[in-house]
DNA sequence: CACGCAAGTTATAAATTATAATTTATGTTA
DNA sequence: TAACATAAATTATAATTTATAACTTGCGTG
């Protein structure tokens, strides 16, 4: 790498955390390359040297929050491996809430509604989202597959019309999965992941006491369902 | 009502309406007062005699939408008091995400990020936020006070200290609720608003090929494990 | 050494929310 | 009915946005 893109690069480095900085203190719709660029020294569009507009910044945070997503619950997953089944995918599914509840901006930016005007991009986004349920279907894989655990008994009861589909990026991380894997999974996702938004998007937090125990809580049920 | 006020409540409630259709086509960031006044044909600052502040007609469109969620909820529920609890719940939860398909924008103003800079202000929504929760708790006291059936088993495992905080409001509507019913209120909620959630802000859709039959399906699971 | 391109600058345009000052219209009251 | 108070709307203006254009500075490589 030349010095020149050595230089480049920090800088770019620089704008975005910033930006994740502002964004922190004042909400995803504080974010503003005028501010960003006061506060580095220098003034308003020299930014659009380095990102074309405001939403290529956007989007360039969201990627980044998916791959750091996504790293994290690859990395636990890694970690316990050698563990029983239901020990790892309960320290992945704990490792996800930790994530989204130390980076609350970078979880809304992922899941939350678009920021002000700003269109997220499907082509973008979609390939890193794979990574993120992928660790998810490889704990399930080994359990079902590998260890030849039955499978649900709410599996009997699907409609038969309903069908998955795996996004390109994710069949190429996992080939050749079962369709009833992919199915315990997206429960499984759907369960953990709506409960994580509600205490991050607030609204309900009030309800609960202690969110960490009811979460925790609902795993332990969940695991139960999925005969882990 | 005088004359004048008469007059007044029209303008603000076309202001609210354009509002909600400009949300309705370029997301909740695009709202934009000038562009209200100018299609009222009216310029800019006069809109400052009926809000305060865009804050002030944001806070007015949220608190709207929770009433109207609200009534929704409770009417059918009315509809169906004298049906088994089990479809009268069912009805009730397929109006909860009917109402957020039809009213994404809604929707997303009651439990999305909050908009640009936006702040909500919990005093203003928490009151009404009870209302949303209520005809799923009366049902549900039905089921368990009423009829005598059976609490889910996965109560048993419920951690002791966990506990719940009914807001002042919900228990003006619902006073002397047993501990054991809200817990399942809980537990049903979190299930069913994450699904739509996830439906609904994206992200995730692509999996599955109907939500519908899929939010269907995780209805009766959820019936059937509350013993309804 | 000299040329080319990257990086940053200022100036400017088109929006936004919001305030101040002023005019116009309405409704009530003496 | 006439006069006055207040509501409603206007124009002008300020302070911010994002973004583009044109120009200057300086690095680094051939």
């Amino acid at each position: 790498m030349t010095r020149r893109a050595k230089f480049r690069q920090i800088t770019i480095d620089e704008i975005k955390s910033l930006a994740r900085l502002q964004m922190a203190e004042g909400g995803t719709a504080s974010l503003s390359l005028n501010a960003i660029a006061k506060h580095m020294g220098m003034s308003g569009p020299a930014l659009y040297r380095y990102f074309e507009s405001r939403d290529a910044l956007i989007t360039a945070l969201i990627v980044d929050a998916y791959e750091a997503l996504a790293n994290a619950l690859e990395e636990t997953a890694a970690r316990f491996v050698h563990q029983p089944v239901r020990e790892c995918l309960r320290q992945v599914l704990l490792t996800y809430r930790r994530w989204a509840l130390d980076h609350p901006i970078d979880f809304q930016l992922i899941f939350g509604n678009p920021i002000p005007g700003y269109q997220a991009e499907e082509a973008i986004t979609a390939p890193t989202a794979g990574r993120v349920f992928a660790p998810i279907l490889r704990i399930l894989e080994r359990a079902y597959q590998q260890e030849n655990r039955p499978y649900p008994a709410f599996l009997e009861s699907l409609p038969p019309q309903l069908q998955v589909r795996l996004s390109q990026s994710m069949q190429e991380v996992q080939p050749s999965l079962p369709e009833k894997v992919v199915y315990v999974g997206i429960v499984g996702w759907y369960h953990i992941h709506g409960m994580i938004m509600l205490e991050l998007f607030n609204h309900i937090q009030p309800l609960l006491s202690d969110p960490a125990q009811f979460y925790s809580f609902e795993i332990e049920r969940l695991f139960d369902q999925m005969n882990l």
